[in-house]
DNA sequence: TGTACATCAGTGAACGCGCGTTCACTGATGTAC
DNA sequence: TGTACATCAGTGAACGCGCGTTCACTGATGTAC
């Protein structure tokens, strides 16, 4: 139980994960790396010993977050049955509760965070491609520029759904968009919160 | 040119304008009350004589910002032919030019921010109504919903091309949204920029 | 018209605080012989 | 197996700095008589 590497590797990896959740919900200089580091089970001053500066953890926690969110779309999106993969890309990424929670894209909540550094814009360009690929493999017609247009109107309405301060509103959203990219498709919110349903 | 109450309301509007500049370009987290003064021409100590804080100030300056778009959309929406009307707020919306230079929707540059304060939530609130109305008056067949997801692919189109560190990508994510919003329509980029193009 | 006073917008020094970053140190683990 | 040393992750005090906010003061303008 002591392999050479492999602390570090692990302590990396828990202040990449607190600072995500921290960034999401504060943004980033709404947030201290103290509070990272508390929030990682550490002391600030261990730090500098991961990440060469704030900056730095700024733009690998937006690339990895978003790599993640690719890795997990080109999954969804290598399976015969494209029509019910984007169904489910949408509707997951569309879903209330995850958006009400602030569990919800990367790209809407450092979105704006992302788009002012420049070193995290050049972090999150690979992962960015990765999930335009993925849209455009399920889209109708394998159009690209059909996959970019579901994919604005995805983070606007997840941007304006956490934004709207009514919750009739904020779900409006939601629901005028999942309509608009499945057009003729009723929304079926079981496929989401079938685990929280027990009848 | 010695008016009781001129002076001051005055002064007040150009702190509004100078904070709205900073707070769209660098956050509100990410600029502070002595820059915003200095910008306005001032020294920080006066700030307080026009606003009870710096929070105050976020949630005013979102509000108004977003009140001005508001009052624009619903005299463009008040027109008879309104099928122009919308191609004419969306071609705006998404002028690449204003979306590069930053000088576009504060919904795009601020939404995040306002997002995590209720006070700003709540200033906000009218003027989100107020677009959506506007919106919903110029849409075809006069539906909100289609309005909500218009309104949703724009705001992320404009986010996404400002996050795009390609600059082909970044008008892409654009032409992308107006080409989803207005089917049928070749975009007209005369409209936009008739009076940079001398020819 | 002139003097004395009141009002008011703005100044700039000062405050306490929290930030990002550094660094001398600690203590646990791994290695040599 | 035991001792001595090296490595390394993490600690916590300290740094300089910039922040949001306060406040005693200034100087220009308005008002009273």
């Amino acid at each position: 139980m002591a392999e050479p590497h492999t602390r570090r590797a692990e302590t990396r990896q828990r202040i990449l994960g607190a600072a995500g959740d921290l960034f999401r919900e504060h943004g980033v200089d709404g947030i201290g790396v103290d509070a990272i580091m508390k929030a990682a089970g550490l002391t600030h001053g261990g730090f500098y010993l991961h990440f060469s500066s704030k900056e730095a953890l700024a733009a690998e926690v937006s690339g990895s977050l978003l790599e993640k969110a690719a890795a997990k779309w080109d999954a969804l999106s290598r399976t015969p049955d494209r029509e019910a993969a984007l169904e489910r890309i949408v509707t997951h990424y569309l879903d209330p509760t995850r958006v009400a929670t602030g569990h919800c894209c990367p790209l809407t909540m450092l979105g704006t965070d992302v788009a002012r550094r420049e070193t995290s814009k050049e972090a999150v360009g690979g992962a960015l491609c990765g999930m335009l690929d993925a849209l455009t493999r399920v889209s109708p017609g394998r159009k690209r520029q059909k996959a970019m247009a579901s994919l604005s109107t995805m983070v606007g309405a997840v941007v304006l759904s956490r934004l709207a301060n009514d919750p009739a509103l904020a779900e409006a959203f939601l629901e005028a968009a999942a309509a608009s990219i499945l057009p003729g498709k009723a929304i079926n919110r079981s496929i989401v919160q079938e685990e929280q349903q027990p009848a």
